[in-house]
Formats: C-alpha cells, sequence, structure tokens
DNA sequence: CCTGTTGCCGAAACCGGTTTCGTAACTGAC
DNA sequence: GTCAGTTACGAAACCGGTTTCGGCAACAGG
C-alpha cells in the first residue's frame, strides 16, 4: 500500500525513556523492572521502590502500543458517535467528550472516536475497533431500550458502559442523570405554585430515558393527589418545532393545562414560539419546567427554567467506571447515578389564570396586551 | 499500577490473522510477506501479486500498534478540542467529526482526540500525544493569527494541517473556505435589492479567518463602488448576545444601515432581538445576511439568508490531506479550499425604507404595526 | 549438616510486525 | 565455462514492552 521511500530523513521526534533504559539505569534486566512497575508479587518491595522512584525520576512512561501488542490491550477507550440523528447531543457534545478525555488523560488513557450513521454500520464500526484493538471498552451513549451495541459487545465479551440505565441491567454497567426525580421534582414545583393541571411533553419513546421520565412525571402527579389525564401528554418532541406543536395540542385541549413539563430542553424552546402566536406570555399565562440545560434556554425570554444535566461530569465518570470496568471489575459495583440540577429562570411561576380562563382566553382572538 | 491479576479467563476476543499465518500460507517468511505487502523494490511481481491476493483471502490487516513500534507511525491522527472557548464551534463539531472520521476510516487510520482549555496546557497536550505516539500528525482548527501550536508542532517536526489558512505559509498545508469570497458575494446581492449603506458585524479579531472576512466584505464595497465607512463596522460579536448588541449600535449611528451583513451567524441571530427590540421587520426594515450555516438559522423567523459551509467535507478533506501530509507529500501541494454556498431564506431583500427615512423610524417610538 | 522451601531476580521466549543483511540461484558478458 | 552482477528470498535482529521459566541464595526444619 504505502510506498517504501522513506519519507524524509531521520526523524528525531523525541527521545523517548524505555524501559531498558530504566533497567540499565538499576543495573536490572527489563523483565524484572516491568514486573516491579505492575506489581508483580515476586519483587521485594525495596526493589519496588527503587524501581518506581527512577523511573519517575527518568520520566519514563510505556509505551502503550508496546504493551497492547502482548497484552491485547491498547489503554484507549472507544466512543462511536451516531451521526444519523443530527443534532441530537449537539449542545453537550463539546463538554461531553472534554469530561471523557480529561478523565482518561488523567490515567494516561486515550480516547479512540469514530462515528456511523447507526445501524447494521454502528456494529461493524465497534467491530473494526475491537479487532485492531483501537479500544479495551467502549461508552455507550443514548441507549435504546433495545440495544444491538449491547449485545455485540456482550458476545465478544468486550467491556462497556453506558450512559443511561437499561431495562435489563444483567452484566451492564452505567452512569445516569435521574432524569425521573427531576421530573418529579417540577411537577412539586409547579403544585407548590398553584398550579393543578399540569401538562407534559416527552421525547423520543425509543429511548429508554423517556420512559423514566414520564414515569418521574406521573409519580410527582400521584403524590399531589393529582388525576393521570392522558389528554395532557404528549409524546417523541425532541425538537422545537415538534415541541411547539405539542404545546398547541395541549392548550387546544378543552380543559388546558396551565403548566407544562418538558423532558427535553430544545422541545419547551417551541413553547416559546407556540406563546407567541397564542398570545400569551411564558411564566404567567402558561408556565414550563424543562430538563437538559441547553444554553439557549437561558437566551430566551424570560430564561428557560431547566434543570440542567452537567454532560462533562457525566463524561470524567463514565471514563472512570469504563477503566475499572475493563480492569476486572464487576459491572454491578460500576453503577453510578446523579441529580439534574435547577437552574431557576422566568418560565415558571404562580398561574396567572385558572385552566377555565385560560381556555376562554384561547378561544378568544389575542389581545395586544 | 495495574494488579498482575487477570482480570477474567482466557479473553479469547476474535482471532485475529497475523502475518505469520499468511507467510505460512503461502511458504513464505514472515520478512517476505512484510516486503510485499509495503512494496519494497526485492520482491518479485510474481510473488507480490500472489502475497497480496493471499493476504485478502485470509483478511489480513495489519495490527496497527505492532508496526508503530518499529516504524513510529501508529496510523491515527490527532485532534485537541479547545474547551475554554464554550460553544465556539458547537453546532459543526458533529459533522466536522463525522467528515474526519469517515475519511480516516476508509484508509484504515483512526481519530485520537483529547482537549484541552487552550494556553500552555494545549501545548503540553499535543506533546503528550506526540511522545506516547499516539498521533502521527494533527489537524488543527481554529487557526490564530500567530498560533502557538504550529510553532511547537513545526519545532517538534510533526505533521499538521489547517483548518483556515496562515498569515505565514510557510511549510503549512491547509483547507479552508472561502468567506471572504461568501463576503463579497453578500455585499453583491444586497447591492442588487438595491441597498447602498451596508453595515458589517465581524467575529473575533483574533482568528484569522476574521481578517479575510472583513477584507471580503470591504472588496465587495469597493466593486460596487461604495465608500468605507468605519462607522458601519462592528468587530468582536461572536454570540447572539455580542451581536444584538452591535446590530443595536449600528442602527444608533446618523446614517443607519439598511442591511447588515455578519460574519458568524450566531452573531446574526442576536438582530432578530435587537429588531424585535426595535420595531423593525427583518428582511423589509432591515437585510441580513450571514456565514456558517447553524441549523437554528432556519428556526428564526424568517429564516435567516446565509452562506452555508459544509463541516462534514472540510473534516473529510482535512483527514485526507493530513494522511498525504504525514505519507511524506509536500506541503505546498496540499492547500485547498472550497466556497461556501448560499442558503436563500427571508432575512433579506429590497429595502423598505432608504437609511434616512430608518434613522427617523428608529428615533420615533416603536409602533405595534 | 543436609534437605526442602521460599524469595527474588536473570535469562529468554514472546507479541506482531519491520528492516537489515547475507546468500543461493539466476543472468549476462566475455 | 568462468565470473561479476542481479534478483529474490531466508534468516535474524530489532522495536518496547510482558510473561514464563529456571536457578541461586537465604532461610527453616529435622
Amino acid at each position: 500500500m504505502a510506498s517504501q521511500i522513506r519519507t524524509d530523513g531521520a526523524r528525531p521526534l523525541r527521545a523517548r525513556v524505555t524501559i531498558s533504559q530504566v533497567a540499565d539505569a538499576l543495573g536490572l534486566t527489563k523483565g524484572t523492572v516491568s514486573r516491579a512497575l505492575n506489581g508483580y508479587p515476586d519483587i521485594s518491595p525495596s526493589t519496588r521502590v527503587r524501581v518506581q522512584a527512577q523511573a519517575q525520576r527518568m520520566g519514563y512512561r510505556p509505551l502503550a502500543q508496546a504493551q497492547a501488542i502482548r497484552t491485547g490491550r491498547s489503554r484507549a477507550i472507544g466512543l462511536v458517535l451516531q451521526t444519523d440523528v443530527p443534532g441530537a447531543q449537539r449542545p453537550f457534545l463539546s463538554d461531553f467528550l472534554a469530561g471523557i478525555t480529561r478523565a482518561l488523560s488523567a490515567e494516561s488513557w486515550t480516547l479512540t472516536l469514530s462515528t456511523s450513521p447507526g445501524g447494521a454500520e454502528m456494529l461493524t464500526t465497534l467491530e473494526r475497533l475491537v479487532d485492531e484493538r483501537k479500544a479495551d471498552g467502549f461508552i455507550l451513549p443514548r441507549t435504546f431500550a433495545q440495544d444491538a451495541r449491547m449485545r455485540l459487545l456482550r458476545e465478544m465479551d468486550v467491556p462497556f458502559v453506558l450512559y443511561g440505565r437499561v431495562e435489563d441491567p444483567d452484566g451492564c454497567a452505567w452512569f445516569d442523570i435521574l432524569g425521573e426525580d427531576a421530573m418529579r421534582a417540577a411537577v412539586a414545583r409547579l403544585a407548590g405554585h398553584g398550579h393543578t393541571r399540569i401538562g407534559f411533553v416527552n421525547g423520543g419513546t425509543e429511548y429508554n430515558f423517556s420512559r423514566l421520565r414520564e414515569g418521574g412525571f406521573l409519580a410527582g402527579l400521584d403524590s399531589h393527589g393529582f388525576p393521570q389525564d392522558p389528554t395532557l401528554i404528549r409524546r417523541n418532541a425532541m425538537t422545537r418545532q415538534a415541541g411547539a406543536a405539542a404545546v398547541e395540542s395541549l392548550l387546544a385541549e378543552p380543559g388546558p393545562p396551565t403548566a407544562i413539563v418538558f423532558a427535553v430542553d430544545a422541545a419547551a424552546l417551541g413553547a416559546y414560539d407556540a406563546a407567541q402566536r397564542l398570545g400569551l406570555r411564558i411564566g404567567r399565562d402558561l408556565s414550563i419546567i424543562s430538563y437538559d440545560g441547553i444554553p439557549e434556554g437561558g437566551f430566551v425570554d424570560p430564561p428557560l427554567t431547566t434543570f440542567h444535566v452537567d454532560s462533562r461530569m457525566a463524561g470524567a465518570r463514565l471514563a472512570e467506571l469504563l477503566i475499572r470496568r475493563i480492569g476486572g471489575a464487576a459491572p454491578e459495583t460500576l453503577r453510578e447515578t446523579a441529580e439534574a440540577d435547577l437552574r431557576v429562570g422566568g418560565s415558571d411561576g404562580p398561574p396567572a389564570h385558572r385552566s377555565e380562563a385560560l381556555a376562554r382566553m384561547l378561544s378568544a382572538p389575542p389581545t395586544t396586551d
């Protein structure tokens, strides 16, 4: 494939310190140094500390590739982004990657990134990375209720951690944000404002998190004694447009909600469009609380009250869990969750009108005020 | 560091085909097979094709890590994202990464991704990746007029390609979108609508592309015989807020522009906010044309007329250029540019008023219509 | 004092490749 | 027919690590 011609003269790069150099400096063999550094039991404690000190002093860091050809482990984790859902993870991607890579580099690991349209190609991409020893394990974001990636990796016995929980937890490690708790807290907050008819706009039902968030919302209703009214629930709103449509649909009900909880910020932004069209003031005529914490939420007027997810922290935790998993820790011991934190904007407050009055307003032509 | 305990039983993973297996199947030595596959001249043509056919048949692919310890090349390129400018490349990141990784995997290369807050830490991150042979070369996005990353990599003699051009082209390969052409075309389009006073809102002046785009804008003015009026130019607007402020500032001039060209979509979105506050209709009272092609531009009303940059293509081209550069091609032969393509929205059109009338409108309190 | 463990390390094989070197077998010239 | 020069491949060293194996020395037990 490549030509045999040396591209240029001797490229010095930078003199790396090799294990043999460390061994020579100590009068030991490289085998002994290797065992000392890797915690083999047949090394005397005194030798071990001598070796560690010398390695430290000389700035020795093993070459991951050389280790890999013997051990099969390359000290790299894989992340395959799905590209056929444009904009799905867009606002968080940068933070998420930052979290992952910072955690990895702290342990001298690296991230091998790839992309795939999804579907079958996603699986071949994963296989290729495993085959070529480019990744010792994977972070799987956006887990589906039934996830083909999980099946494949399990079958190949390749470690992975999920960003998100899953129905069948067998052998799975994960990190997740407790979206259901946030939804419940949103209901409680709205109930505290005095709302009694609260709507819900969920995200895509193919995602596992949607099921959880809807459960949290319903639990919130229950704990305040509100009935579960199917006419106050809309689903599969992942974009601003879909969110706007869902809001208009909810407000067209005979008994419209005075407040709406959104599972996804992008959809909640659509409420501003719908409100403008309908002549409603967000935060007064209609209260909304959402979830994600995308930056745009801070720029709309009034700012969106939303539960913020720390994607950077999520990435960091996932990376650490995966390293431990690759190191052999049992998946059951590698399950963490965190809470989303509320960022209060101005999009929620006491209802200016009861549901009936709101319905009357909506049936009348919008006023200028 | 890691324990010596095998984490679990013999992990089969997947049986890789090694070069020795190919050699055995042919009755040759692995050295001969290696030379045959790598194009050494001391291999007879008949043997070469036999080896290639057999390797193909057995599905042999060399293990990059094993190659790397001898050759120093790992068939991986590096990309270090800067994280201290939140949201800077956010909308494009996913596409950009997709372009890079698809191009790479077509050639069996991989992407090693890292992040850095920028500054000195950026440089140590680059050094670490080079030291540990995690990247044979780098894509440098968002090049600055004076770029410390370039200096470092040049000094270490590590190949790189720029996303963006640079003042001192010595030894640099690059890919770039001709933003200056887009700016000139924007002026021409507005002039065609009948505008004669055209403002400009530029991005951050620390970036090289800002200089180019401003040059393009000015060239556009020149070619239509419009004077260069410093009072119609604002700079360093990279966000929606900054864009809104710039617009309000421009419109407060005695002779306000009836149209504004933006170097960055994010700033152009701020024009909608400013227009709403001032009671102006975008596309009629005030025309705007921008650059980037972020998705949000399609969702505002009226949709933003903007020059769209194909980030995915950019990523793909950069990856291919970098591979060729690492392969030894001269940087001068690795310079490509492409045009941004206009996406017509409704944000520009013939001016509803002349500058003087606009100024009067703005000094009067905004009307409801 | 001899034997049997045990602790600790060196020697060497090994991982999957690349590259150098040496040489047997051709080739062509004289 | 001899000899120098190619051609084309094998053999082996090498890259930077890990891991197995064997053995020496020290120590304990009888």
